[in-house]
DNA sequence: CAATCTGGTCCTAAAATAGAACTAGAAGTT
DNA sequence: AACTTCTAGTTCTATTTTAGGACCAGATTG
């Protein structure tokens, strides 16, 4: 038996990120990192998790440059753990995740969080995929393709 | 021991849609779906994915409204799994994923591939958050709040 | 300075995964 | 029609991951 598959090697941004962050906890864990969680305890019973699991991810997501530990806020000896700027880079994928649950998984009824501007208490607008001019883009107007890298290896 | 645990019954659109999609293999399954594959031969070649596995994940996507299956496009006896209107509303958060990737996973020459516009073959714009009015929104300017349904339970 | 809190590690049992072997029905080959 | 190969699975076993609890050291509180 091999490890479980790896998939960092695959020419695919989407799979490579996969790689990082796709596992059952790792989403859960820097959502609560956006909503101001910070400490090890928090994480745990915020999200229901296993200790070794979370200790495990954490210092997983650390080594990957997504966490980072800092003194803790509250003066003890105790450390934060905090989103790295790679790790701010993930919130519009927790958007889109959000976006998706609230039109497929919700009765109309159903008691639910919102993503809000604080400004205005408004609810942020939806994510839209667009063209570099602006024009909306639905997803069959596009294709993946193999790109070559912009610079070539060697003069 | 109790089983893995679910995430459905948080309030939280995040959690319930990881619930859904958050494990391993779907989104990559998914991502494959959108990118033109239908076949089970197809997923588990390119996924590398072993057999039960693929089996069980088509099977868990299609009862949940994310896959459904067709007769085969080619006239053959077989079945396609195509993407429900639920599992193309996954598209954003692909593309998030895939932007993201590419924004910290990958070296300047490293060869990888891009999401393109058919029409002009450029590049997709960056997704990027607003509010309702389109001034653009940074994660720092949004917080999470749960919210009351629009309706009352009984008149 | 004793009790408790925090942030872990370690252990075990259950569940999920990887991979191989096997199979039934469809398709293609002669 | 008979034989072979392909497709789409199912089933089996070994390994890995997860869940949950026991345990523990250092920090904090009373």
């Amino acid at each position: 038996m091999v490890k479980r598959v790896s998939l960092w090697d695959a020419g695919c941004p989407v799979a490579r990120a996969l790689d990082v962050i796709g596992d059952w906890w790792s989403l859960l864990i820097i959502r609560d990192a956006f909503d101001g969680v910070t400490r090890f305890g928090e994480f745990q019973t915020g999200l229901g998790i296993a200790k070794g699991i979370l200790a495990t991810r954490l210092r997983d997501l650390t080594v990957r440059g997504i966490l980072q530990t800092a003194p803790a806020s509250d003066g003890s000896a105790y450390k934060d753990y905090v989103l790295t700027e790679k790790g701010r880079g993930l919130f519009l994928v927790i958007v889109a995740l959000r976006q998706w649950g609230e039109d497929h998984l919700y009765l109309p009824d159903d008691p639910r969080s919102a993503l809000l501007e604080t400004e205005t208490g408004a609810r942020v607008a939806r994510l839209e995929l667009r063209a570099q001019d602006g024009r909306p883009l639905n997803w069959s107007d596009t294709h993946v393709k193999k790109i070559q890298p912009l610079t070539k290896p060697r003069g």
